[in-house]
DNA sequence: TTTTATTTTCAATAAATTTTGAAAATAAAG
DNA sequence: CTTTATTTTCAAAATTTATTGAAAATAAAA
């Protein structure tokens, strides 16, 4: 396979992927194109390989910015800004986690635990109260779990996940 | 809070944090919904609950079934099909990632694996072929561990989260 | 300061996804 | 077999989400 077609099909890949885990494709393709770009890029880079607006680069640009898994770099004597993606996939995986956590599992935690003063003795309330609250539980085993994860050590991580 | 403000706040919160995991609105509402119902559901008792069409209702709960997470009862003497959603939370992770597993990391592996494939010895194809191997042999990991986690027991399961 | 390059914003537009509702298909009852 | 209830399908409509492109804002150079 030439360089050409792969890249196409892993960045393409990547979008999908990002779509079905409520990501933007484009946010996600632009991720993949850093991910694999040897330098860093400027918009115009991006806009052109991946055919999109000046508007569209940038809105996704600052949203993977946000998500804390793309960076400026400054390039002496270059005007326009230059952005890379970091190359470690555990370094990823742990930033990803961070934030999902912290955007996602937080807030549905924070949920459970307030439905949880519903009042009533009802087979209704009744059922109600004892699935909320499992799924609390079990959320919050998660989210701990997480948070160790995300402050954890790559090897110690491996190994772990090897041990499993 | 009382039963109906607390059932309407977890339905939300839950189609939303479906939402943003890449799946339907709807279709989570009405898992949340049958979670925490004591009896199995009809289409109509979800529609009106929902105030939602039948088509949308028909679909959804067509989909929650192809997860696997939702399942027909038949009730004796009745003519509707009725439907109902396992309570065991545990039970319920373990069959979206056995899902999640098959419908999406299976496909990125095998495009990993295809592009690595990739011939030529220029800077862009070295940086290409080292990105796309980690990300693969991260995935591999993830997909080793998630395959384990699925088919492990409950409380093995508990105690190793417990652990870490 | 003025000019030029670059980035950001955002209203308008386009595209994708979801939802409806009614017709067709299926299944149960009479 | 005929009637009635229920489920399924799917084209059209509505809604949501993403994208464009150009104007405004910002930043660097002259």
């Amino acid at each position: 396979m030439n360089y050409h077609e792969g890249k196409h099909k892993f960045i393409q890949a990547w979008g999908t992927l990002g779509s079905s885990w409520g990501i933007n494709k484009v946010m996600a393709q632009i991720h993949a194109l850093l991910l694999i770009s040897p330098k860093s890029l400027t918009t115009d880079d991006i806009m052109e390989e991946l055919k999109i607006s000046r508007g569209n680069a940038n809105m996704n640009i600052h949203a993977l910015m946000d998500w804390g898994i793309v960076e400026k770099e400054l390039i002496v004597g270059e005007r326009k800004d230059h952005y890379r993606a970091g190359k470690d996939i555990w370094e990823l995986a742990r930033q990803v986690s961070r934030e999902r956590r912290k955007r996602e599992i937080e807030p549905i935690l924070k949920v459970l635990g307030k439905v949880q003063s519903v009042t009533g003795k009802s087979d209704e309330v009744k059922e109600f109260k004892t699935v909320t609250s499992d799924l609390k539980d079990f959320s919050s085993k998660i989210d701990g779990a997480l948070d160790k994860f995300t402050r954890s050590d790559k090897n110690w991580f491996f190994k772990m996940l090897l041990k499993l």
